[in-house]
DNA sequence: ACCCTATTGATTTTT
DNA sequence: TCAATAGGGT
């Protein structure tokens, strides 16, 4: 039978009526809801036809007394989303969170200010208990006072050379300070120690001279700035980022009852999406505004709409939701619209909670899940003889857990295992998955981004279909006459290479070669670099990928750069095309983390007992199953997250679901087939 | 044999 | 940033 997902039985449409009839009464009512919805319950549409409800019934009083609906999204792409769905209204303002927490307090910007010198005192003071508690400090703490500003004024004298050796290994790093530190060489005898010292030292000096420079009023110094790029506080310079925006939000909205009252008044309708992935003092802010609301007797409503079994994150809410706003109404829905029936048995198995879902068409039979047992080096093959029947059109979507598996399988790993090494991407190897693998080139970092460019341009000029404007910018292309814009045309087309070296070494040649000043002015705005070289390039890779450059590690930088340049056209297109989504293969290959909010036909999971850190995490999931009751503390948060992760992966699925588990199942083995049925083996020969 | 320190290498994702 | 491990000292 082949699984259609269409019909649907006149009862279930009036339960489902039902469902959404119940959110419209509790708006009305204001009576602040959660809507809890599994995976696949048409969520985002219940949400839709609430704001269209609260914009039909309640619009024309809120345009009157210029009031608005609030919507929150947890990214900026289901902000997107929404908006296309929702259409275009004025009425209903949807963005994130912290785009409409800055967008309240912005305004207020000497209230802010003095909350950050709050912030800043406050951060000092922790400092300050540090060097006098922490270990890493004893030695530090053994020098008397002169000494101790002594030290801190010949580090920050010598700060440069601090920082050019920060990264080297403790022995050249010992070398390396030993003639400026003189007497104070003693405190250098454990690097780590050494360092924090050092870094706590300079911090608390910044801050202590940031808030004399907001005392002095200094230029710049009286406005608190977000920003949105950045993942990390730079409080001595008056930025802050995402966390501590709404911690100032927070404490804003706390502290002055006249922004509540602003607030509660312009917005009496605030709709969450994705609750569960929320930050908890959000939800004390909306909690404070509703309470607030209650007071002044101008009660707003608030609607969280979520699955707290579908947080993967560490930070969101989950289920504590009730702990920061109590008195919520829960709305179920127990529906389940995009898989077939085959798939949403398992789902349930998987979460095993109240929330028990059924598929709402009749026609939902015909799926399939197969779960099987094999060897990590089997996968490839694996992989590869179940996505026989898969068509570019038709492919199969592959889920791995590391961002590092899923560059191998897609044809980059190389690329990925050479930028890794760098040493801007050891120091901040938290930074090496966004800057450069993000679908979002905004986001990517300099270097993966002028090779995304270069890459992007290469493709396009070789690409037949592609049109001279989207090649060319308007001005070249206003400038020349059409005769003009031929011998151009063909000249990037004899742009040519097998590695990305010998392209750009073609671009740079006919750069130098050919007297043709629209095709410089193509390229210097393609390299947006000062002389469009081969050497330039190079220098300014290794400038931005090893930031802090001494004479030992200078040889391997080289090295390492004309690695990265010498890969294959090849594998830079195929990242091209992953980050792009522009899937060429019948296979595509995702994280489990990524696919959240997505729906696949066909899926295969490869899964395991480990994920990062822990060595032990599906199996935990699997051997505390039968029995998770008695599990707290930091073993039932484990174990909760192993679920959330298994679950939102397997919801994914439409249709057709394989899994492959490369570790030993024996263990748990029942509670494996209990919920995935036979386990068959898998291994290279059969 | 044991303890402490130095070094190395590693998850995911969002704003 | 943090945990695992390698390695050195007692």
């Amino acid at each position: 039978m082949i699984v259609m997902l269409s019909q649907i039985s006149r009862e279930n449409q009036q339960i489902e009526k039902a469902t959404i009839d119940k959110i419209f009464r509790n708006i009305d009512d204001k009576k602040c809801t959660i809507f809890n919805a599994g995976a696949g319950a048409g969520k985002t549409y219940a949400l839709i036809l609430s704001l269209k409800y609260a914009v039909n019934t309640y619009g024309k009083m809120l345009k009157e007394h210029n009031r608005q609906i609030i919507c929150i999204t947890y990214t900026n792409v289901a902000t997107e989303e929404i908006k296309k769905r929702l259409g275009n209204t004025s009425i209903v303002r949807i963005s994130t969170i912290h785009e409409r927490i800055w967008n309240f307090i912005h305004g207020y910007q000497k209230e802010l200010v003095e909350l950050h010198l709050e912030n800043l005192i406050k951060q000092v003071d922790e400092l300050v208990e540090q060097t006098t508690n922490q270990k890493e400090f004893e030695l530090y703490r053994q020098l008397s006072n002169d000494d101790k500003s002594n030290f801190f004024n010949i580090m920050f004298e010598n700060k440069d050379t601090y920082y050019k050796s920060y990264n080297l290994g403790a022995k050249d790093f010992k070398q390396a300070l030993s003639s400026i530190l003189g007497v104070y060489a003693s405190l250098l005898k454990n690097v780590a120690h050494f360092k924090k010292i050092v870094n706590t030292l300079f911090r608390i000096g910044n801050y202590k001279k940031c808030i004399q420079n907001i005392h002095e009023s200094k230029p710049g110094y009286n406005e608190v700035l977000y920003n949105v790029l950045s993942n990390r506080d730079q409080l001595h310079r008056m930025k802050i980022s995402h966390d501590t925006l709404l911690e100032y939000g927070y404490q804003m909205i706390k502290k002055y009852d006249l922004l509540k009252r602003f607030l509660v008044d312009k917005y009496p309708f605030m709709f969450i999406d994705e609750y569960q992935d929320t930050k908890e003092i959000v939800i004390s802010v909306m909690d404070m505004l509703q309470q607030f609301s209650v007071d002044i007797k101008h009660p707003i409503f608030v609607g969280y709409f979520g699955d707290s079994v579908q947080n993967i994150y560490e930070d969101g809410v989950g289920t504590n939701i009730g702990n920061f706003h109590s008195g919520l109404e829960v709305v179920n829905k127990e529906f389940n619209r995009r898989s077939a029936q085959e798939i949403v048995y398992v789902a349930n198995k998987i979460r095993n909670d109240e929330i028990v879902q059924s598929s709402i068409f009749e026609d939902c039979q015909g799926g399939s899940v197969e779960f099987y047992v094999g060897d990590e080096r089997d996968a490839t093959d694996f992989i590869e003889k179940n996505t026989l029947n898969a068509t570019k059109e038709n492919p199969v979507h592959c889920f791995m857990l590391t961002n590092k598996s899923v560059a191998q399988f897609s044809g980059f790993e190389n690329l990925y295992l050479l930028f890794s090494s760098t040493q801007y991407y050891k120091t901040y190897y938290q930074q090496l998955n966004t800057e450069l693998l993000s679908d979002d080139p905004s986001k990517l970092g300099e270097i993966p981004l002028l090779i995304f460019r270069i890459v992007k341009f290469i493709n396009k000029v070789r690409n037949e279909e592609t049109s001279i404007t989207d090649v060319l910018t308007y001005s070249i292309y206003a400038n020349n006459n059409l005769s003009q814009v031929k011998v151009l045309v063909d000249l990037l087309k004899r742009i040519e290479g097998t590695t990305l070296l010998n392209n750009i070494q073609s671009i740079c040649g006919f750069y130098q070669s050919e007297d043709n000043l629209s095709y410089k002015k193509v390229i210097d705005s393609l390299f947006d670099i000062d002389e469009s070289s081969i050497v330039d390039i190079k220098r300014y890779m290794i400038q931005k990928l090893y930031p802090n450059m001494t004479e030992e590690i200078e040889d391997d930088a080289r090295k390492n750069v004309e690695n990265i340049l010498n890969l294959e056209m090849n594998e830079y297109t195929r990242w091209y095309d992953y980050l792009t989504g522009n899937h060429l293969g019948n296979v595509v290959y995702h994280t489990y983390h990524r696919t959240k909010g997505l729906e696949f036909d066909n899926v295969i999971i490869v899964l395991g007992n480990s994920f990062g850190k822990e060595r032990n995490y599906f199996n935990l999931f699997f051997k505390n199953y039968k029995d998770s009751g008695h599990l707290i503390d930091e073993d039932l948060k484990k174990y909760e997250q192993a679920r959330n992760l298994l679950y939102v992966s397997v919801t994914r699925a439409v249709k057709n679901l394989k899994i492959l588990y490369i570790d030993d199942v024996s263990g748990f083995s029942d509670v494996v087939e209990s919920i995935f049925g036979e386990i068959q083996v898998y291994s290279r020969d059969n």
